[in-house]
DNA sequence: AAAAAATTGTAACAGATTGTACCAGCAAGC
DNA sequence: GCTTGCTGGTACAATCTGTTACAATTTTTT
């Protein structure tokens, strides 16, 4: 690693975040804090972070907002704080995308550790290409032109694509392997937050399974990835 | 464990004391008892200790700032004891960031749970498991295709797994001939901890084994391990 | 050895999550 | 206007997961 990585914990309690850069600072690595989102938001803005520890539950600007809107903007690796409660936790964490999350009570080495594997998993991830440029990519038995925005099957025929079944499949290709969760695709796609009972990215995968899966029942390249989201799975290729 | 661990109970009750030492005496602990804050921290000098547990409301210096001291200072885990009803001091314990906290009046044999389940947290943690790898991992008479989410047997038909069971199976074998327990295959397939009386990895190896044995009523891959875990038999072999 | 306690296997159930058919609203094109 | 294709909401079935309960098993105590 080049130099030591930049962690900027945000946590409207003093006491955590003392007790958290304290402890940072003695293992190497170099801590800012911040108390609410809009001060971590300047924070960001200024300082080079390389991670976000983020407490979910803050006055103001909620976490799970900011960790959205660090999804959305970049992908800087967050690692969530969660009270003890069940549920939300886990589902919560891992819809909105965070690299890992923790809950309080925690043990600041185990919180250490998790930092220390969100960053090498951080730093040696393969490399994404914009599909939203011009050309071809190729993936399963399908060529996808970009610039006509249309599905192409071995045969070479065409198979049209609508807007919406376009931009979710161009997502995917984007990050293979990635899980990702309904609120990062309804954002990516749509530029727009969830509502209640949102089924939308639901529908939208449905449809578009219908045309690129063989068998639609037990899909082979969109994988559903249980309370958390979706994922693409398989080769990917430029051409 | 190379040898038993050595708890502290730090609490104003004589009676509290004497129980708990008994009690953990009992269970192949080492105890220490200290009656207030100062005397505590004699003790912790003095001895090698590996976990305290500790009453919050006592006279003289309060247990939460010895706790906050001893997270400042090292990482000692703790864990607070509180009376029932004080939500307070409940939720600022956790933000002071004991690793976990018991009520009062509480059962001895959660408190014993609940100090073997911090001890385990700080002492060993596996190497968490990387969501997506790759290739195929050959075992048994199967396959599992780590890119693709499914298992493969012989004939080249493919089971599907749910994300659950395909998640416990990829941390099996990645630590074959490993003996690992409830606590830390629940942490490593959900990322959470364990309910008082959690079985829930035991229905997910119920459930797993149901598809990968051949008689899951002696299993030949996944073995218990009575009292500790389960552990995965067998040759593997990355391919 | 018998009884009690702890631990495990798993069926059954309930709640959460997901797949998708269907429908209505809407924008674009006629 | 009317038609057509796309999209999101709704509803219901299917699936997945955690909890509970109880029987079976293993260990410990009496």
């Amino acid at each position: 690693m080049e130099s030591s990585p930049h962690i900027l914990v945000v946590d409207d309690h003093r006491d955590i975040r003392d007790l958290l850069a304290r402890y940072l600072a003695k293992h190497e690595f170099r801590v800012s804090t911040a108390e609410d989102a809009a001060a971590a938001r300047r924070v960001i803005k200024d300082a080079a972070i390389d991670l976000v520890v983020l407490d979910i539950m803050m006055p103001g600007e909620d976490g799970l907002a900011l960790c959205r809107h660090l999804r959305a903007t970049g992908d800087l690796p967050v690692i969530l704080l969660t009270a003890m409660g069940e549920e939300t936790d886990r589902v919560v964490g891992l819809e909105i995308g965070a690299d890992d999350y923790i809950t309080k009570p925690f043990n600041p080495r185990e919180l250490l550790a998790r930092i220390k594997a969100v960053l090498r998993r951080a730093h040696s991830m393969p490399p994404r290409f914009e599909a939203v440029g011009e050309g071809r990519v190729r993936f399963g038995r399908w060529v996808l032109d970009l610039d006509r925005r249309e599905l192409i099957d071995e045969d070479g025929v065409a198979i049209p694509l609508s807007t919406g079944e376009f931009r979710l499949l161009a997502i995917f290709l984007e990050r293979p392997a990635t899980v990702l969760s309904r609120e990062q695709l309804l954002d990516l796609t749509r530029g727009r937050d969830a509502a209640p009972f949102d089924r939308s990215v639901d529908n939208q995968v449905s449809r578009l399974r219908r045309k690129i899966e063989r068998d639609p029942k037990s899909p082979e390249l969109i994988k559903t990835v249980w309370g958390a989201g979706y994922t693409f799975v398989g080769e990917v290729e430029r051409s």
